[in-house]
This record gives C-alpha cells, structure tokens and sequence, in this order.
DNA sequence: CTCACGCTTGAAAAGTAATTTCATCGCTCT
DNA sequence: AGAGCGATGAAATTACTTTTCAAGCGTGAG
C-alpha cells in the first residue's frame, strides 16, 4: 500500500472481493459520483467499450482518454482490481462474454449478398443443427439391428447416386478398411447384375434422401426378394423404398434455400449415419477390425513425405 | 522479427489472422505435431485450463509447466499470437465464454465398449465440435480469394487422394452443377497428366489432411509450375505442400480416438470448407449459376418414382 | 481579493513482467 | 563415436506497469 485517495488508504490488494466481469458496467456507475474527472473519462471509456481498451496498454488508454497512466492504475484499483494488468483481463473476458451472450444465433437462410464470413456462419451453424436433428431422430433398435446384420454379414452391397454414392463410397472405403468384403455401385445397370448375386447372409444398403430414387431402389428390391438383408438410409421412411428394406435408418433434412437445395444438404446427416454404422460394427469385430485398422495406415506412411 | 523456428523465421507480427479465442483448442490440436515437446507441454496445460493459465504471469505459467519464459513466449507465437501478453487477453476471454456457454458436453473417446447410444451421441457431438472449431479457424481472406480465383476460372482441376477423393468429387459434382468446368482426379498419375495442361487463368484444388500426400501434392506443383492458381484445403497449413498453394484453406483436427482416426473424421471439416468455397462461388455467379442449379434438378425428376 | 490547504493530476523514477539473445545441451543421422 | 542441427533455459534486454512526488487547480476562509 503506497497511496491515498480520498483519505482513505487505497490497498495494493483490495482482497475483499474478486470482482467479476460482467459486474463492471454497474461497478462503474455506481462508483462514477465518486470519481474525479479524468478518472471518469476513464471509466466510461472501459465501460463503453471494453474490447477496445482490453486492446490497449496503459500508456495506451491514458492517451486515448487524455489522462496520465497514474490514473488509469488508480482508476483499476478504484474498480476493485490490484491493478491496470487484471482490469485488461477482465475486459478481455467480458468482451468475450459479450460477443457470446450477444451471439445473434444466424437462423436466417444463406442469401446472394451475404458475407463470406456469414456464410461461414450459417453453413456451420446449419450442419450442426443438422447433425442434432440426425442424431436425435436415429431408431437406435434399427441401427443396432443394422450393425449387427453388417458385422456377420459375407458380403455387402451399397448403392447409391449422385451425391449420395460419395457417401455410400465413404462407407465402403471404412468397411474395407476393417476387412469386410464391401462394394459401393453407382451404375444402376451393374448395381442390378450384382444385387441378382445377394443371397441370405449378405447385406445390401440403399442410400437415397428422397426415398424415391429408381436407379436405387431397383438393386435394392433384387437384393431383397433373393433373400439378402436390406438396410435403406433415407430420409423418407415411408417412402417407396422402405418396401423393401429390412432395417431402416432415417436421415434429417436440414433447411433448405436457393442456394443450398434440400438434396444437397442431406449428405451431412447420411454421413453421420454411416459412421455411426462404422464405429459400431469396429466394435463388435474389434479382434480383427483393431489390427486391419492400423495396418492400414502403416500402409499408407511411405505415400508421405517425411 | 527475430527468432526462427524449425527453420522458418518467426515473425513479431504475425499479421495474416488475429486468432480467435474459441478456436484455441482446435489450433493447439493443429498445431500440436509441428511443436516440439516442451512446447506441447504449454499448449496443452494453456488449452486444458485456460482460466487458470490466464491467471498466471510468464514465469509462473513456465514454471507450471516445468518450462521456461522463452518457451512460453515461443508457444504463445505459434498459436498465433503477438506474446504471451496477448495470449493470455485470449485465455482471459475464453475462460469467460467456456464459463458463459457452460456445457461441457459429452467429452469423452469413443471406446470399444460404449452402448450405440453413446457412439451416436459421441460422433454427433464430435462432428459438431469439429465444425464449430473449422468455423472459428477459417481464414475468410483466404476462402475470399480462392473463391475470386474459382469464379473466374477457365478450368478447374481437383486432386484429392483416399477419403478425400470424396471429397474432391463432392466439390466437383457441384461446381459441375452451376455450370463451371471441373475435374476431380483420383488417379495420381492421370492427375499429374492433366496439370501440365493448366495455365494461368485455370485453378488447381488439393485436399489432404496430412499435408504431406505426394500423391496430391505432386499434381499441385506441377499446375503451380505452370501458372495455373493454386489452392490447399488440409490440416497442416504449414505443411509440404504449403509451398505450393497460393492460398491456403485450414481444416481442423478433430479429437482422435482409436476407433476413429484423424484422417478418418477429417471429411466433416473438409466438407464444410468445400460447402463455404461452392456457396461462395454460387453467389458470385449468381446469373448463371441460379438457372443451372434449378435445370439440374428438373433433369432428374424422371429419375424419381411418382 | 488572495492566500493557504488539500485534492487532483501527470512526468518521471522505480519496479515488474515480457521478450530476446545466446550458450549449452541433447538428439539424430552418419 | 561424433558432427551438426534443433531445442532449451539462464540471463540480458526491452516493454509495460506501478509508484513517487512535485506542480496545478479549485475552493473557501480570512
């Protein structure tokens, strides 16, 4: 303790209370009466805009306040902090708070003359929404059933078209990963010719978002009707396609714009599901999946720079 | 500027991006492989308890780490930032959204042993997480001028190898739809072929998560040799083929776990990254880009059931 | 009206924290 | 084994913060 302000001993640690962030707007306008002039141009400044003067030094804030660095210290203490350091962490955060607490949470759809940093934003913001959605509108008994049928299955088939034979190649790529015997078709022709092959014990996965894709569920309904184990991840449950499946694993639409049509979106969703079906038939085939997947990445080391 | 690092000099200014606190995290996680030991040893106590280490000066977050000040301050420049003063502003504003935004959430790995129900909930989370961290770590200057580079392209080549092929084809598809000339190359060799024909004016797109897939990265040098504008989606900003790309788009790492790799759960963000570049790409192009989408979509409606 | 007292203020000194330098140490690759 | 390079921390330097102190300013009594 050195100074004195008002008479009264100004502590170098004012210990009572560890004052808290979001208190200090009101801190100062309770204490502001009390203040003197340039110690009240400092305060409103910090109060006014915290993250600016989280930016600045004290050199810094007394300049921009036109006082001297003394006052800036004083006026830190006078807010409760040891001093000018601690009164710039806690601007820091309450800015953060700020930011947070003021989040304008985007539900807007994604529009021509948005900012890249908004599309950003919403395209983030949507996708998680929909990974919610997904994961919250999951049969858990469907999927269960749907891992086990993939886990003892002798073969598996998985069709799917445009954008979702990506997802059903990124599903075959895994499965394959873990030693399975995994094909993905996205020639509706040769998807046929192969679904006419399935038989009881294999399994074949139609992905389609709309439930109505042909050149999906034909393969599908071949696979079926020769005794195969049908899996359709869709976002339709009831569309035509559940006819002829087994287990059905139903995916989520997430909002639509111009932009951003409804089937392209959808990938989002059909992916979590893919993996959900991944990690859980590496479970219950952990003896030989552990192994095929580490081997698998040592393959790939030499295909690296060092 | 004064120290170098693994080679690189490492500037006092930073400049390129003033890093945001919610994307800490991510960052340490990018990061971590390029640190050296001690060095991790920082990050992640910084990255574990941001409210604590905010609490504490050079000397005592060096000394909490079994470190030194010029560790701290080094650590501090990796991340991002100008010093530790400005990290620690960052750590001050974190700890404050984590205690304002509260949850926690689900944390823990995947293990072999968890219930479907868990894995869903774990993956969703995850996946949610990784594109919140993708969200915050993205450089928009970046993403701005590979979407000026895109818009304007003669020819647009995409090389990616592995899983993100997929993701390679998933851009294409799109691009293709609003009516842009795009090509995604999963064949290295058919890939190198093809880069010699680019020139100035076309646009060559490499994905990998390694940043070190010669595969991808030798087509990339070869289109970059040639004049042809370059662009890097990966992991590792500062990897091999960072020489190569003119501009560079940063994914995140999601949390590892032994059922799911790295490599493995990059998608969701490269995905993300690729959904950012194609609605900025839409929006530029907007007159002929609006038509083309809706004509793709009327061309496969007799492709659906009734 | 002015002078004296005491609070307010900022310049500069002193002190503390952050940054840079540099020598050493340890590891890897011959 | 040892050469070379990168990693590391102790110490020097620099930047920032805090304290001191003398001058300024206002007020109110004489």
């Amino acid at each position: 303790m050195k100074e004195t302000f008002k008479g009264v001993a100004v502590e170098t640690r004012p210990a009572p209370a560890p004052p808290a962030p979001a208190a200090l707007a009101a801190k100062v306008r309770t204490l502001a009466p009390t203040m003197t002039r340039s110690m009240q141009r400092v305060a409103e400044t910090v109060a006014s805009d915290p993250a600016g003067c989280a930016a600045l030094t004290v050199t810094g804030l007394a300049e921009r306040t036109g006082t001297s660095e003394a006052t800036v210290v004083r006026t830190s203490r006078l807010l409760g902090y040891p001093g000018y350091r601690d009164l710039r962490l806690a601007l820091a955060a309450l800015a953060a708070q700020q930011a947070a607490g003021g989040a304008p949470a985007v539900t807007a759809d994604i529009a021509v003359d948005d900012s890249l940093v908004d599309v950003v934003a919403k395209l983030a913001q949507e996708e998680q929404q929909c990974l919610a959605d997904t994961a919250a509108g999951l049969d858990v008994s469907q999927l269960e059933a749907a891992v086990a049928a993939l886990s003892t299955a002798r073969r598996i088939d998985v069709y799917g078209i445009g954008a979702s034979s990506l997802v059903g190649q990124d599903l075959v790529q895994k499965l394959l990963r873990i030693g399975l015997i995994a094909h993905a078709h996205a020639d509706p022709h040769l998807a046929v010719t192969n679904a006419v092959q399935m038989r009881t014990g294999d399994v074949a996965i139609a992905i389609t978002h709309s439930g109505r894709t042909t050149d999906v569920i034909e393969p599908l309904r071949v696979a079926f009707d020769h005794g195969a184990t049908t899996i359709a991840i869709t976002g339709r449950p009831d569309g035509e396609i559940a006819a002829y499946a087994d287990h059905i694993l139903t995916t989520s639409t997430a909002r639509e714009s111009e932009l951003r049509p409804a089937a392209m979106s959808s990938r989002t969703s059909q992916l979590l599901v893919v993996d959900c079906l991944f990690i859980g038939v590496a479970q219950r085939t952990y003896e030989t999946a552990a192994p095929a997947l580490s081997a698998s990445y040592e393959a790939l080391a030499h295909r690296h720079q060092p």
